[in-house]
DNA sequence: AACAAACTATCTATCAATAGATAGACATCA
DNA sequence: TGATGTCTATCTATTGATAGATAGTTTGTT
């Protein structure tokens, strides 16, 4: 898709609206109004919302993905690859009051299409599969301690900033996101020795 | 309030309806059927959605401080309180794939009323001051690090138990909720010495 | 005790606004 | 010409909310 169309410049806005407002709390006509087509050309690129959404959230989550391998090869070790990481949330929160964008669908998933859910689960698995990996190399690097449960972590780490980010944009205390990320990995480190 | 009155009845169902859909997923008729009145009635008990979703926020926010209370009580150690604080929200989600209230309303937060924010905003203070409450005990009987920074790991706590529980229902992996607190409370917890 | 007034709580009917979505017209471009 | 992409017009359905009618209950007065 090239990514000067039309249909990419709406799936950019509707990204922003869907981080800022979630998926029940944004409609056809804010994208139309915020792009300046009517919401039925929309429709000619997008034919339902949840057609839309599907396919931001494929979007997304593959974008992620390759944020990640990005940012696995520029870390040296799991720690900074943690913060790397941590720091992907953090500027999603500073960029217009956003959360990220499957953490936005999924507490909403009693509402979502059946394809969209699909789509927020897999980034769930693939968040945590991301993350294991670099416990695992934490590990055999012996930045961690060798009885670290890193399936159990990886899942701690991505709920934590998960849930970070919806109490952080919900109370406005920007410095607690950092507070929490960072006892978080400072406990999964371990002990100073 | 009178527990039996209708104010009451109504109260109770749209707890429900925002712990699974959320304040823009649910609506005064969605209520109306469930409770068997016309919306205009409901009108006449809550003005607005918003003074309803006050209503409810508020006594979910103070009704959860009784049980803390009950639950500190009732715990010998630090780690019995955690885990207890943790059931509650696991209990929640084994209830019709419930979610924290606040929690949900929180993700919302573009949408809300603000005196609605400000519930939230005041819930998650509570928990963060129980919690912090509890870690202190938990560090003067020796159960917890005496390094421990108590207000980064309330803060943790709760952010993990919020984003897992979107996680958790978002999967369907049910036994994700266990597995991400007990791991959590195992970090805390410290080394075994 | 009887009655009227006030209160409570429900209803019908309605409104303005919005939302997802559709069909066909139209203009541009290859 | 056919494909693409936008538009107008419209539809059904829903939503939060309002005004006034209605019925039952409670309170106050005689």
């Amino acid at each position: 898709m090239n990514t000067g169309s039309k249909a990419h410049e709406i799936m950019i806005a509707a990204k922003k609206m869907i981080q800022t407002s979630g998926y029940n709390g944004f409609s056809f006509r804010d994208l139309s109004r915020e792009i300046g087509i009517k919401s039925a050309s929309i429709h000619y690129h997008f034919p339902t919302k949840g057609d839309l959404a599907v396919a931001v959230a494929t979007a997304y989550r593959e974008g992620f993905s390759e944020t990640l391998l990005d940012l696995e090869n520029g870390a040296a070790t799991t720690q900074q690859a943690l913060q790397k990481y941590a720091a992907l949330f953090q500027k999603t929160l500073d960029t217009d009051q956003r959360i990220c964008l499957c953490g936005m669908l999924a507490s909403e998933t009693e509402s979502l299409p059946e394809k969209v859910r699909m789509e927020t689960i897999r980034f769930f698995e693939e968040q945590e599969q991301w993350l294991a990996k670099m416990l695992s190399k934490g590990i055999i690097a012996g930045e961690l301690p060798a009885d670290t449960n890193v399936t159990a972590s990886a899942k701690l780490i991505l709920s934590t900033l998960e849930g970070a980010m919806i109490i952080v944009r919900n109370t406005g205390r920007r410095n607690d996101f950092s507070t929490v990320s960072d006892q978080l990995f400072t406990l999964i480190s371990g002990p100073k020795i």
